[in-house]
Formats: C-alpha cells, structure tokens, sequence
DNA sequence: TTGTGTTTTATTGCCTCC
DNA sequence: GGAGGCAATAAAACACAA
C-alpha cells in the first residue's frame, strides 16, 4: 500500500504511530513478547480512536533510530523489503516511516554529491583559468619578442635594399658611359683597366647579392622556428610575413631566385 | 516571545520495472 | 496492475537572532 490520503483515519494513525511506538519503547520494556503485542493492539486501538479525532502529529524519530538508519544507509543506501522490515522491528518504526526515511535521506545525500561535484568542477574550472591566464602572458611575451625581431629585420632589409639600389644605380650609370665611350670611342674596349673596373663592379654587387641571400635565408628559419613551436599562435599577418610566398623562393629547388620582393618598383 | 530560516518527516503524482 | 523510486512540495519541529 502506497497512496493515503492525510483525511484518511488508518494514514491518519500511521503517522502517529511513531510516536506511539516510542512511547511503548519508554514504557513497555521488560515485558514478554506476548504481553508486548496485546499492549500493543491495545493502544493501536487507542490511537486509531484518537487518531480519527485528532490531527496527525508529526515526530521526529530519536537519536538511536537516526543513528541505527544512518549506519544502514552506509552500508546500502537502498532498502530491500527484507531488511525494512528488519529494521522497523528492530527501531520500533513502522516500515513506511523506514522506506520514507530512506528515500529523504537519499534526497539528501544526492545533494550535498551535486554540491560536492559543484565544488570539484569549480576548482577545475579555476585552475583552468589560472593556467590560461600564464599561457596568455607568456604568449604576449613572444609576441613582443616577435615584434622587436620584425622591427630589426625591416631596419636590416631597408639598409640592404638601399645600398642595392645605390649599386645598381651606379653600375647603370657605368654601363650608360661605357656604351656611350663605345659609340664615340672603340679603342678603349681593348684598355685592360676598365676591364678591372667592370669586375670589381660586378664582384661588389655579388657581395651585396649574398648579403640579401643571407638576410633572407636568417628570415625563412626564423619563420621555420616560429611555425615549429607556435602554429597555433601565429596571426595570420605573421604567418604571411613568414610564408615561403613572400621568401621570393629563394630556396626553392624547381624556381631560380629572384629579388623582385625586394625591388617591387623594378 | 516572536518572526524567520532551516531541517526533518510525510504526502502526492508520475514513472519504471516485473 | 502493484510495488517501489524519485522530484516536488507541505507541514511540523527546531534553531536562533532581535
């Protein structure tokens, strides 16, 4: 029987027959069992008649039932029929009160668990930030590591491209002279010296050739360096500036080096 | 003493399982 | 269909500050 309604007389005397049996607990030790029961009927009979009369009481159950309950729960937090019954002999309860003391108990402990689980999940979460906030500050670190070694690459490589550019502005002006000595005079084409001039020209600006080679080669590593240990981390603006697009292919083994990067306006 | 918040006991309605 | 579990809720008991 599970359903009763708090009008109904026999609900009406179960709830209170805790208190009953608590009183009988006081008063009736030391009878035989016999002797037990028919005080027992006795007072079911009392209780049933005062029960129709008066309200239902609520009782709290003692300190020995709650313990005794509190030690069951430990070892099986659910109740089979068997043990209910055991226990209701054993605490003077009746086995519903058992079964309802149960059931609230188990409401309980699955709380404080949701609490407790709460507290644990929190915690993670906590380390959690904690641990993405020093990931951020080491990430704002090498980015401004990145950003200073831009900034020298960009001073290195105007440096470069304008010393470049004053060569081949030179060498122009030189071939310019030399083709207009050809047209007015052709016995300087047998003068050893300006041979001379012309191959220390050249050698020069194969000199400046391999200085950008270098330039170039210290920027595809570093941007080599820079994917290996931060892909994730890369922005896209740095990512272009390290992709081998923009390295003009310099090692590329299919295409011929070219420095149309560094001289766009050529 | 009393108002108020918390805890405990009990009920109700719904669901699942056998 | 009955038994039992669970969530939501009521209501009594209790704790405690003002």
């Amino acid at each position: 029987m599970k359903r009763f309604d708090s009008s109904d007389p026999l609900a009406a005397f179960i709830s209170i027959s805790s208190s009953k049996e608590e009183r009988t607990q006081k008063t009736n030790q030391g009878y035989s069992r016999d002797f037990q029961s028919m005080l027992d009927s006795l007072e079911e009979e009392d209780y049933s008649e005062a029960a129709s009369h008066v309200g239902e009481k609520k009782r709290r159950l003692n300190l020995h039932q709650v313990k005794a309950l509190e030690k069951n729960f430990e070892v099986e937090n659910k109740l089979e029929p068997e043990r209910k019954l055991k226990l209701a002999g054993e605490l003077g309860l009746q086995p519903r009160q058992i079964a309802i003391w149960f059931q609230n108990r188990r409401a309980r402990w699955k709380t404080k668990q949701l609490e407790r689980d709460y507290g644990t999940l929190k915690a993670n979460y906590e380390a959690l930030k904690l641990d993405y906030s020093n990931l951020e500050q080491k990430n704002e670190v090498l980015a401004q590591e990145v950003k200073e070694l831009k900034a020298k690459l960009s001073e290195e490589n105007v440096d470069s491209s304008h010393s470049v550019k004053e060569e081949h502005r030179v060498s122009e002006s030189d071939n310019n002279a030399s083709v207009h000595s050809k047209n007015h005079d052709f016995s300087e084409n047998n003068n050893p010296s300006a041979i001379t001039r012309d191959h220390s020209n050249i050698s020069s600006s194969h000199h400046e050739l391999m200085n950008l080679f270098q330039l170039s080669d210290s920027r595809v590593i570093l941007g080599n360096i820079y994917q290996v240990y931060q892909p994730h981390l890369m922005k896209p603006e740095e990512q272009s500036l390290f992709s081998t697009e923009e390295s003009c292919n310099f090692f590329s083994v299919d295409q011929a080096p070219t420095l149309h990067c560094y001289f766009p306006e050529h």
